[in-house]
RNA sequence: GGGCCUAUAGCUCAGCCUGGUUAGAGCGCUUCCCUGAUAAGGAAGAGGUCGAUGGUUCAAGUCCAUCUAGGCCCA
C-alpha cells in the first residue's frame, strides 16, 4: 500500500465524467441504498418535473438540495430511498400540444378526437425525459429513475381515485356553484392556488365581460351587453353601464368555437368580435337607455341600479362602446397599473364568473391543517407563520375540477336523479359495470364510455365530464407513487415512508405542491406528509431577472457543468449566498468557487501525495496524536470542531453554514498548517504526514455530500490506495465522528493570536519597505496572550517575519514605549450608564502611562470621581522612534529596523537560496534531484555566499557549489547568477 | 388595498436576534511582498451620509415608528 502520484493540475469536468463511469460500473448508488437495508429510514419525496420542456439551470438548484441531504443521511447510517417521478397531466401539457397542433381552443380538440389528443399529450410528456435524466445524472443527483412513478400510469391514477373516494366518503368532495376564476381561452375554471401561479403585472389588464339583458326585445334574443374594461377588479361593484346616445349599436349573433351567442356592441367596433358574425338588429344608443341586465356578482348590494345609462363621453375608439360604471373606486384607480390574475400557462387575463364546479371542502379541515403546519419545520422559518400560515388562515375550498381532457378523470358517476358514486379502482368500476376492466386505460375518453345501472333508481350512471386539477396528482404522490392501496406490497412501502423527513422546492411551490401535499395527506390520513420543508429562493439571471422559458433567459445547464464542473455549480448553489434568497447565477461566481475552494483543496491533496511518496511514508508509522507537535494538534483540533459544525449544519438543512466552515478549514489547512509546516514535509516528518493525511481523509468525507465528484476522486486516488479498510466509495463510508479529547480550544485561540501577530508584523514590514528576505534582529510584541504563547508558536512568528529575536514589549526599556488609552464603553456603560461620556473625557485627560502603571500595580484606579479597573480601558502600547510599528485593537508589533553587516549578509544568502530554488523549479527538476551549481556574483556579496556555502548547498540539494568567473553577474539588487545541472 | 421579504463599498454579501464610539469579507482595480504544492497566499491603497425621516438611549448599521424603492405572495 503506497501513495500514488497525484498531478497538481486537474481537469475537473473530465474527472467528473470518469467518476460517473465509476459509479455506474460499480453500482455505487444502488449499493448506497442496499447497504443500509434494515437501518432506520430517512425519507425524501421527489417533487417531479414535467418533462414536456427542456431542463434549465433553475432545475439544478432544487435538485442539488434534494441530493445533498440524502447523501449526508446515508453516510450517517440511514437508508434513504430515492424514487424519481414525472408529472404528466394537466393544462400546461394540453396547451403545449394545442400550440404544436395549431389549435385555437376546445372545439379544435374535440374535432381532432380526445383519444388522439391525449395520445399527443402522453407523447409530449416523455419527449424530454432523456434530457432530464442526462442532466440529473450529470450533476450527480442520485435518484432512481428505473423505479420512477408516472402520474399518468394506471396504477397511479387508481390510487388517486382511491384517495378521492375517501374524501368523497367523508362528504368533503361536492359539486357547487361559485364565482371562481375562469380562463376564457382554456375554457376552464382554475383553483385558488393555480391562480397564485399566474399573477402578472400588466399595464393594460383589459377584459371583456358579458352582462345578460333581463328585459325587453333584446332579452328575447338572449342578448348580452358586451363590456370592455381595464379595471376588472371593479366589476364586483358594478352599478351601471354607460352608452353613447348618438352611437349606433348592434345585436350580433357570434359563432366562435362552436358556441353561438348574441352580443350587443357599438357598430364601429364590430370587428372586435372573433368568429362568424351576423347582425340581427341595430339600435341607437339612446334606445338602450334603462335596459336592465344581470351582473355576474352579488357581493355588494346597490339599489336602483343595473341598467343602461347615457353618457356623451363614451367613445368608439376602443373597447365595445359600452362602459362599466362603478362607484367604489376613484378615478385614480383607473390610472394605476397593477397586478391582475392571469391563466398560469397561457397568460390570458382571467375573468370571474359563477359556474358549476367540484370542490374539496378544505375549509372544513382548517383546524387540522393549522395543527399539521404547526408541527412542520419550515426553512426559512418565516414561511410557516408568514406566507404559508396566512394562506391557511384564509383558506378557501379547493376547486378541483377542470373541463378538460388530459388529466385524471374525476371518478364520479352520476344518474339523472343526481345519485352519485365515487369509484375507488378499476376493479370497483368493473364490478359495477359487470365487465373485466383491469386493462382499461383510466383516461378520457375510455372511462367516459363505461356506464352502469344506478342502484337507487332505474337510471343509468354516467361519469361526470370533468378531469381533476393536476396539482392533486402531485400532492397524492406519497401514496400514489406506490399504487397504494391496490398494488402488491404498496401498504408496507407506504407505511415505511410516511411522512417524509424532507421535501424541497422553490418558494413558488408554497401554495402549489407544499399545499397540496399537506392538504391531501391531512384529508386522507389526518396527517401531513412531510416534517421538514426547505423553500428555496429563485435562481435569477445575471441581471437579477427570474429565469424562465417565457423570458428566454435560461442558462443551459449541461454547458454550465461542462465548463465549470458539476461540483462547482453544486457548491455555488449550496454555499454561495442564502439558499432561500433569490440569487444571481453567472460564470464569474462559479469560477470563483473553483479557484478558491476546489483547487485549493486539490492542491493540498497533490502536495500531500508528493511528499508522502517521496519519503515512502507508511500510515502505520503514524505517531500517537497526543505526542505530535503543537501545529499538528492544532489542526486536528480544528478538524474535530469542523466535524461537529458540518454535522450540525447539515442536520439543520444549513448547507451554507456547512460550506462556510468547510471553506474556512480548507483555507486554514492550506494557508497556515501546510505552509507553516513545509520544511517538515520536505524532511519526511511522519507526524506531519500522518496529520495531513488524517485531515484530508476526514475533510474528503465531510465534503462528499456537497461535492460528490472531487471527493470521490480523492478517495480513490489518495485514501483507498493506502487504506485496505476504506470503503469502496466515499459515499459508502460512514460520516466522521469527532473525539472530544482532540479538541483544544486554548490552542485555537493561541493560533489565532499567532496569526494576528504575523499579520501585524507583515503590515509593519510592508510599511518599512524592508522585504521579508532581509532578516531583522528583533521585534517587540504587545498582546495580552503573548506571555502564554508556546515556544513553537513564537518560532512560527519569528520565521514568518524573518526576525531573530522576539520580546514582550512590557519587558523592554520603559522609555521605548508610548502608552495610549481609550475608554472601553462596553464595560463602563454597564457600570456607569449615563456617566460614560464624562468618564471617557476624564480618561482622555489623564496621563495614560501613569494610569496604566497604577492599574497594573493595584488593579484599580481613580479617574475624576470614578473608580475604574484595567478592563475598563483599551490599552495600546506603541514603541517610540527607530521602530516600525503596526497596531490593531490593542495589539502591536514593533520591528527594529537597524541592519548590521551580518544581517545584510544573511539577507544576501537568503536571496541566493531563493534564486537557485526558482531556477530548480523553472528547470523542471524533481524535488529530490541533486544538482551541481556554478555561480558568480558581484564582489560585495561573494564573501557572504562563500561563507554560507554549506548552508546554501544543503537548502538547494547541491552536491557541488563552484564559483564560475566567466558567468556574467546580473543586474538588480543582488546580482547573483547561477547555472544548474543534475548531478 | 393587505401580508411577507429586501435595502450596508463599483459588484456579491456578512454584521442586526443580544446597542458600545476608526462598519467587515470576497470579487474587481492600483502598488508592493512571499513562494521547493497552489489556477494560490500576504500587506497597503482607493471605494460607505449602513434607503429616508423621526423616536428610545449616555450611546443606534443594530431597538421602535413612519415613509420611500424593489421583490414575492395575495385581494
Amino acid at each position: 500500500m503506497s501513495f500514488r502520484p497525484i498531478p497538481a493540475q486537474i481537469d475537473l469536468p473530465a474527472m467528473e465524467h470518469s467518476i460517473l463511469e465509476f459509479w455506474r460500473t460499480h453500482e455505487v448508488f444502488e449499493e448506497s441504498v442496499t447497504a443500509r437495508q434494515g437501518q432506520q429510514t430517512w425519507t425524501f419525496y421527489e417533487g417531479p418535473p414535467t418533462a414536456n420542456g427542456m431542463p434549465g439551470t433553475h432545475h439544478i438548484e432544487a435538485r442539488v438540495f434534494k441530493d445533498v441531504f440524502p447523501r449526508f443521511h446515508t453516510m450517517k447510517g440511514k437508508q434513504v430511498v430515492r424514487k424519481a417521478g414525472w408529472d404528466c397531466h394537466g393544462l400546461p401539457v394540453e396547451i403545449a400540444v394545442e400550440k404544436e397542433l395549431g389549435f385555437n381552443g376546445k372545439g379544435d380538440i374535440e374535432k381532432f378526437g380526445i383519444a388522439e389528443f391525449n395520445d399527443k399529450c402522453r407523447e409530449s410528456v416523455t419527449r424530454h425525459v432523456d434530457a432530464f435524466t442526462a442532466m440529473t445524472n450529470r450533476m450527480g443527483f442520485w435518484v432512481d429513475f428505473d423505479q420512477a412513478y408516472w402520474t399518468m400510469a394506471p396504477a397511479y391514477v387508481e390510487s388517486v381515485w382511491w384517495s378521492l373516494s375517501q374524501i368523497h366518503k367523508k362528504g368533503l368532495l361536492v359539486q357547487d356553484h361559485r364565482v371562481a376564476p375562469y380562463c376564457p381561452r382554456c375554457g376552464t375554471g382554475l383553483s385558488d392556488h393555480e391562480l397564485a401561479q399566474g399573477y402578472e403585472t400588466v399595464t393594460d389588464p383589459s377584459v371583456y365581460v358579458r352582462f345578460p339583458i333581463t328585459s325587453g326585445p333584446l332579452q328575447e334574443m338572449g342578448a348580452a351587453l358586451l363590456v370592455w374594461t381595464t379595471t376588472p377588479w371593479t366589476l364586483v361593484s358594478n352599478t351601471a353601464i354607460a352608452v353613447n346616445p348618438s352611437v349606433t349599436y348592434v345585436a350580433a349573433e357570434v359563432t366562435h368555437e362552436e358556441k353561438t351567442e348574441v352580443l350587443v356592441i357599438a357598430e364601429p367596433l364590430l370587428e372586435k368580435l372573433q368568429g362568424e358574425v351576423k347582425i340581427l338588429k341595430k339600435i341607437s344608443g339612446k334606445d338602450l337607455e334603462r335596459t336592465t341586465y344581470s351582473r355576474p356578482f352579488n357581493y355588494v348590494e346597490i339599489s336602483d341600479s343595473h341598467f343602461v345609462v347615457l353618457a356623451d363621453y363614451v367613445t368608439t375608439e376602443d373597447g365595445t362602446g359600452l362602459v362599466h360604471q362603478s362607484p367604489a373606486f376613484g378615478a385614480d384607480d383607473l390610472q394605476v397599473c397593477r397586478a391582475y390574475g392571469h391563466c398560469w400557462r397561457c397568460h390570458t387575463a382571467l375573468i370571474y364568473y359563477a359556474q358549476p364546479s367540484w370542490y374539496i371542502r378544505t375549509t372544513s379541515i382548517k383546524d387540522e391543517l393549522l395543527r399539521e403546519n404547526a408541527a412542520t419545520n419550515w426553512y426559512p422559518e418565516t414561511i410557516k407563520t408568514g406566507r404559508y400560515g396566512d394562506w391557511l388562515n384564509n383558506n378557501i375550498d379547493w376547486a378541483l375540477s377542470r373541463n378538460r381532457y388530459w388529466g385524471t378523470p374525476l371518478p364520479i358517476w352520476r344518474c339523472e336523479n343526481k345519485h352519485e358514486v365515487c369509484i375507488e379502482s378499476l376493479a370497483d368500476l368493473g364490478r359495477r359495470a359487470g365487465q373485466e376492466l383491469s386493462a382499461l386505460d383510466p383516461h378520457r375518453p375510455f372511462v367516459d364510455d363505461i356506464t352502469f345501472a344506478c342502484t337507487q333508481c332505474p337510471e343509468t350512471m354516467v361519469r361526470v365530464p370533468e378531469v381533476i386539477d393536476c396539482w392533486y396528482d402531485s400532492g397524492a404522490m406519497p401514496f400514489a407513487q406506490w399504487g397504494y392501496p391496490h398494488q402488491e406490497g404498496s401498504k408496507e412501502k407506504f407505511e415505511a415512508s410516511y411522512p417524509a423527513d424532507f421535501i424541497c422546492e422553490a418558494i413558488d411551490q408554497t401554495r402549489g405542491w407544499f399545499y397540496t401535499l399537506m392538504t391531501i395527506g391531512t384529508l386522507v390520513f389526518d396527517k401531513s406528509s412531510y416534517e421538514n420543508v426547505l423553500c428555496l429562493g429563485h435562481i435569477l439571471d445575471k441581471d437579477g431577472r427570474k429565469m424562465s422559458k417565457h423570458l428566454g433567459n435560461v442558462l443551459e445547464p449541461m454547458a454550465l457543468m461542462d465548463q465549470h464542473g458539476a461540483d462547482a455549480v453544486r457548491w455555488y448553489m449550496l454555499a454561495a449566498g442564502s439558499p432561500w434568497s433569490a440569487r444571481r447565477v453567472g460564470h464569474d461566481a462559479i469560477s470563483d468557487v473553483v479557484r478558491k475552494t476546489l483547487l485549493t483543496y486539490w492542491n493540498t491533496i497533490s502536495f500531500h501525495s508528493l511528499y508522502a511518496q517521496a519519503s515512502n511514508f507508511d500510515l502505520s508509522q503514524s505517531p500517537a496524536r497526543n505526542t505530535r507537535p503543537v501545529m499538528d494538534r492544532w489542526i486536528i483540533s480544528e478538524l474535530s470542531l469542523l466535524i461537529n459544525e458540518v454535522e450540525n449544519c447539515l442536520t439543520n438543512f444549513d448547507s451554507q453554514g456547512a460550506g462556510k466552515a468547510l471553506a474556512q478549514f480548507i483555507d486554514d489547512l492550506s494557508n497556515w498548517y501546510v505552509r507553516r509546516s513545509r520544511r517538515r514535509f520536505w524532511d519526511g516528518d511522519v507526524a506531519a504526514l500522518a496529520t495531513l493525511h488524517e485531515c484530508l481523509s476526514t475533510l474528503t468525507q465531510l465534503l462528499a455530500p456537497m461535492v460528490p465528484f472531487i471527493s470521490e476522486h480523492v478517495w480513490q486516488e489518495l485514501i483507498r490506495p493506502v487504506d485496505a479498510t476504506a470503503a469502496k466509495s466515499v459515499h459508502l463510508s460512514d460520516f466522521p465522528v469527532s473525539d472530544s479529547s482532540d479538541i483544544d480550544r486554548v490552542l485555537s485561540t493561541q493560533v489565532a493570536l499567532t496569526r494576528r501577530i504575523v499579520e501585524l508584523g507583515r503590515a509593519a514590514r510592508a510599511e518599512s519597505g524592508i522585504k521579508i528576505r532581509q532578516p531583522l534582529q528583533r521585534a517587540l510584541i504587545a498582546a495580552s496572550g503573548w506571555a502564554g504563547l508556546p515556544a513553537d508558536m513564537r518560532e512560527q512568528i519569528a520565521d514568518e517575519l524573518n526576525v531573530i529575536d522576539l520580546a514582550d514589549i512590557a519587558n523592554a526599556d520603559g522609555d521605548l514605549v508610548d502608552i495610549s488609552v481609550k475608554a472601553n464603553f462596553r464595560t463602563l456603560g454597564a457600570k456607569f450608564g449615563g456617566e460614560v461620556q464624562a468618564i471617557a473625557k476624564a480618561i482622555a485627560a489623564t496621563d495614560a502611562t501613569t494610569l496604566v502603571k497604577s492599574l497594573r500595580a493595584t488593579g484599580s484606579a481613580t479617574v475624576g470621581t470614578w473608580n475604574i479597573e484595567l478592563d475598563d480601558l483599551v490599552i495600546t502600547e506603541v514603541p517610540r522612534t527607530g521602530w516600525m510599528v503596526a497596531s490593531h485593537e490593542g495589539e502591536s508589533v514593533a520591528l527594529d529596523l537597524a541592519l548590521s553587516p551580518e544581517l545584510i549578509a544573511a539577507g544576501h544568502v537568503r536571496e541566493v537560496i531563493r534564486f537557485i530554488q526558482e531556477a530548480r523549479k523553472t528547470s523542471g527538476f524533481e524535488i529530490s534531484d541533486r544538482i551541481h551549481v556554478s555561480w558568480n556574483a558581484p564582489d560585495e556579496i561573494v564573501s557572504a555566499v562563500e561563507s554560507a556555502q554549506e548552508h546554501i548547498s544543503a537548502e538547494v540539494l547541491a552536491t557541488a557549489f563552484t564559483r564560475d568567473l566567466t558567468l556574467p553577474v546580473l543586474d538588480g539588487e543582488v546580482g547573483f547568477n547561477a547555472t544548474l545541472v543534475k548531478s
